[in-house]
DNA sequence: GTTAGCACTCTGCCTGTGAGAGTGCTAAGC
DNA sequence: GCTTAGCACTCTCACAGGCAGAGTGCTAAC
């Protein structure tokens, strides 16, 4: 979409309908725009300035005789060029700091789950977070012989995120174990945790029985010390906060359904790679289930990885106020990961 | 609630009321009890038994000239009295029992995660399961050391769950981390994880400082190998199925409350002590967000704690079918957990 | 005790009507 | 030429009335 020309006054009427349609979630009339202080204009004016903002799509009439309401188009001319995020208030961003510094010697899992509490109690709206991506890359993998016929699997990944569990391998020696340990690194190394069970499962084949006996535990694991699964889980809180919105009324099933499916969301939030914070409008969304829905995500670099988190809500939502909470949230985020050792 | 007394004739139709309101959702007609085989009756004698059994409050009519519609009294007669749980098909048996089997060597989490999944899925209803609450208790402990300044902590249940996690212990002897194992199996074997912090934190101060940086590690390690916070987690699968039921056309913001507060969730479960199984019928359950839904839950015995699932729907919901499965997969549960060493 | 018949009642659906909101258009004013 | 006041028009929403259909309750006969 090329960037509609706009003049001043059509900027301005386009700005205080939609500010004004977020808060009252209702077609706005011309008369409510004259209205406004900021417009010294009669209801009949504002209502040609509509006329073209209707006819470059960003506004639109449910039906003739009823007040304006933003199109998606409408939306993202606001997003881009119309409002400023809003930088959280002092008491905001201390409570996140806080919050953020409990964090740094927690896992990864953890981290999304409070940052979904976080952010769905700051927006009031759904929140999701997801765990750097299956994306993950494997660094090393060590088997650790303990006690008798058992061993621990540490998984590493290049983000220095790390995962053990114990397996049990009886009938195997320690140099069993330690062949079997190079030749994971060798097949495994540098793969991403996704595809690491099927380059195991290739390679195994042509491994000696106890070698094989080992990898055969390893993958028996349903833990899933190498399942994507497990490389990439999603956390959310806020479903309540959906529900109360107008726009959702009779459409709760559909809600449902992207609360059920974690590689739903995992997928929405994925799809955006420029920039730290991104906003997905309606119709731009990929999934057909959020064109009604927008989206604004953020992420961090944490290790190799990229955690994202992000607020959905109908389109009509507040976009300055979450462009900003989100984006000072990444920056904290990305500053305190990075920085640390 | 006392047994209301029924003749069989009462029994019969009643019966066949819940059955088919169970299938049809709608109110039934006396015509439609009277039209069934099992039947020889005219609809007008099918309605003298109906207005008997509307005295006992087992049924009611939602308005005059309309047909009758269980109440949670005569879900209860029902599933009290006349129901026989069904026993799961053969095929469904076989793949519970290899689920479960594949589950034996997770952590309490996962198998709370499996199950919540397997339940829903195979009753098409909101699945809800809780890990044992933070009851579980600490076997043993092993510290491995691993790589340079790493070691890992194998913490193991009496349930035989286990959990691992590698902790970064620079200058501290392979002697001091057997010294600090020695030590933690002292305090804490036999102690419940929820009390296993308190414990380590008291006995800690009078080690020697290299051991001491090892339990140090321990406690920081956020991800919870000791923390309460894991040692209870719910897990649900399925809002969609509740959002398709037509009796909560119009009430969707409830469910979402409901969807949102693991607290709720995990209080709902709780709450029934008594048998493997439980059923709890609408006004039955305490939160009041669940006045107008049913729930039939089970719960397993895993090492010291209680692990627990249920299915929750409309008040209207197959009992049987339900109740057969989840008396299954407890009875199945606790075998392999407790006939595990 | 059971049943057929019939009047009664309540729902759901459709229709029509009136008020209210908001527009589009036109003609007058700056 | 842009702005505005005035007015007719349109569409929604809410409410009332009417009609068909489903299902009941009651009564009288079997």
């Amino acid at each position: 979409m090329r960037t509609a020309e706009l003049s001043d006054r059509e900027e301005k009427v386009l700005r205080l309908l939609i500010e004004s349609h977020v808060r009252s979630a209702r077609p706005v009339s011309s008369s409510a725009i004259a209205a406004a202080r900021s417009v010294a204009l009669s209801s009949a004016t504002v209502r040609n300035v509509l006329r073209s903002l209707a006819e470059k799509e960003l506004i639109l009439q449910p039906h003739t005789s009823a007040g304006r309401v933003p199109t998606d188009r409408g939306y993202r001319y606001y997003v881009d060029f119309l409002m400023r995020p809003t930088k959280p208030s002092d008491r905001v961003r201390g409570l996140i700091e806080e919050r953020i510094s409990g964090l740094m010697k927690t896992d990864e899992d953890t981290i999304a789950t409070e940052l979904s509490r976080m952010v769905s109690r700051l927006t009031k709206e759904l929140a999701v977070s997801v765990t750097p991506a299956a994306g993950g890359v494997l660094k090393r993998l060590d088997l650790v012989p303990f006690g008798d016929g058992r061993a621990i699997a540490v998984v590493t990944l290049r983000s220095g995120a790390e995962r053990s569990v114990s397996l049990s391998v009886s009938d195997v020696e320690d140099a069993d174990l330690e062949e079997a340990a190079r030749l994971l690194n060798r097949w495994l190394g540098g793969a991403r945790v996704a595809e690491a069970e099927k380059l195991l499962r290739g390679g195994m084949r042509r491994a000696r029985p106890p070698v094989r006996r080992v990898m055969d535990a390893l993958l028996d694991v349903r833990s899933g010390l190498l399942s994507p699964q497990h490389a990439r889980s999603v956390h959310y809180e806020g479903a309540r906060y959906m529900f109360r919105h107008p726009e959702f009324e009779g459409e709760a099933a559909c809600l449902g359904e992207i609360l059920d499916s974690e590689e739903m969301l995992a997928d929405a939030l994925g799809a955006h790679s420029a920039g730290p914070v991104a906003v997905c409008i309606g119709e731009e969304n990929r999934l057909k289930e959020m064109r009604r829905m927008s989206l604004v995500a953020g992420s961090y670099r944490i290790g190799g990885g990229m955690g994202r988190m992000a607020v959905i809500g109908p389109t009509r939502m507040k976009y300055p106020k979450f462009v900003g909470l989100v984006r000072f949230l990444s920056d904290r985020l990305e500053n305190v990961f990075t920085a640390a050792p």
